[in-house]
DNA sequence: AGGAACATGACAACATATTGTCAATATGTT
DNA sequence: AACATATTGACAATATGTTGTCATGTTCCT
C-alpha cells in the first residue's frame, strides 16, 4: 500500500489526538494520589523546571496554552497551597509564580513516580522512534507556531 | 548532551500535548467555514470513512474518546442536519449513525480543503520522520490501550 | 512628555472531555 | 427459561481549554 505523505500526515494527526487523550488519562491517574491532574501537573512542572522566575503568561507560553486556561490552573494550585505569588520588580500586576515547600515536595514525588512510567513507555519504542518522533514533534510545534 | 530514553519520552509527551492543542486550533479554523469544529469534524470523518455502519459507541472507540463525549458531538451533528440515525436490526437502542446528503457534501468539501493543508504539513517533516512518527504513535496508542 | 501599540490579569461564555450513575438491551452460561 | 454480566444511550457533575472583552500596566516611537 503506497501512501502519499499527506495521507500519512493526516493519520498522524488523528493518532496524536488519540494518544494525547490517553496520556492525559495516564497523567491524571499518576497525579491523583497527590490531589492533582495532568493539567495542573503540567503547570507545576513548568514552574519547577524553569530556569528563571515565570509569570502566568510565561507559563502559558511554555506549556503552549492560553493565558486564561493557565491562569485558572495556577489559581487552583494556589488554592491547594502548591504555589504562591511573589512580587515582580519589572511589572506591577504580572507577579512571579513560585512553588511552595509543599509544592516542591509534591513535584519531586511525582517526578520519581513518573520516571519508571516513562522508562516503560520508552521501551515500547525503538531508539530511532524515540529520537525521530521527538524531532518530528518539535518541528510540528515550531511549524504551527510559525517558527 | 546524552539523554536517557525516559527523558526523551517525557519530552515527547509534553510535545504531544502542545501539538495536539495546535492541531485542534488548526482544525477549528479549517472547519469554521462549515459551522464545524475539530471535535465534530473528527466524528463526521469517523462515520464517513468507516467501512461499516457504526453506532455511537463504535464511533467513540474509533476516535478514542468516551462514549459520552461522542454522544454529545453526534447530537450536535444531528441538530445541524449533518447526520441522522437509522435503525439497527441487531440492537433496539443502539442505532446506526449515517451522514445526510448535506453531511456528505460538507465532509468532502472539508476533505478537499484539508488535503493541501496536510501536504504542507507533511513537507515540514522528512519521509523518515513521517513514517517513523506514525509507527511510534500507533505503538503508543496500542501500548496505552493494552494491545 | 505624550500617545499608540502591546502585554497582562481578571472575568465571562461556551465547547469539549472525563467520570459516575441509571435504566434498557444484548449476550452468554447454566 | 432464567440468571448474571456486559454494552448502550441518557443524564449530570466537574475539569479543562478556547475565545472575547475590559481595565491596567509596560514599551516604544516621535
Amino acid at each position: 500500500m503506497n501512501e502519499s505523505p499527506e495521507d500519512i500526515f493526516t493519520k498522524i494527526v488523528l493518532e496524536i489526538f488519540k494518544v494525547s487523550g490517553m496520556l492525559n488519562t495516564e497523567g491524571d491517574m499518576m497525579a491523583e494520589e497527590f490531589g492533582l491532574s495532568s493539567a495542573r501537573w503540567k503547570v507545576l512542572g513548568a514552574i519547577a523546571q524553569a530556569e528563571q522566575l515565570l509569570t502566568v503568561s510565561e507559563i502559558a507560553r511554555t506549556v503552549g496554552q492560553s493565558r486564561q486556561a493557565t491562569q485558572r490552573l495556577v489559581d487552583a494550585l494556589k488554592k491547594a497551597s502548591l504555589i504562591c505569588f511573589i512580587s515582580n520588580p519589572k511589572h506591577k500586576r504580572a507577579k512571579f509564580v513560585v512553588l511552595t515547600k509543599y509544592g516542591e515536595q509534591v513535584f519531586w514525588k511525582l517526578w520519581h513516580k513518573q520516571l519508571p512510567w516513562a522508562a516503560s513507555g520508552a521501551e515500547a519504542l525503538t531508539t530511532a522512534e524515540l529520537l525521530t518522533t521527538f524531532s518530528a514533534m518539535k518541528k510540528l510545534s515550531g511549524y504551527f507556531s510559525g517558527n
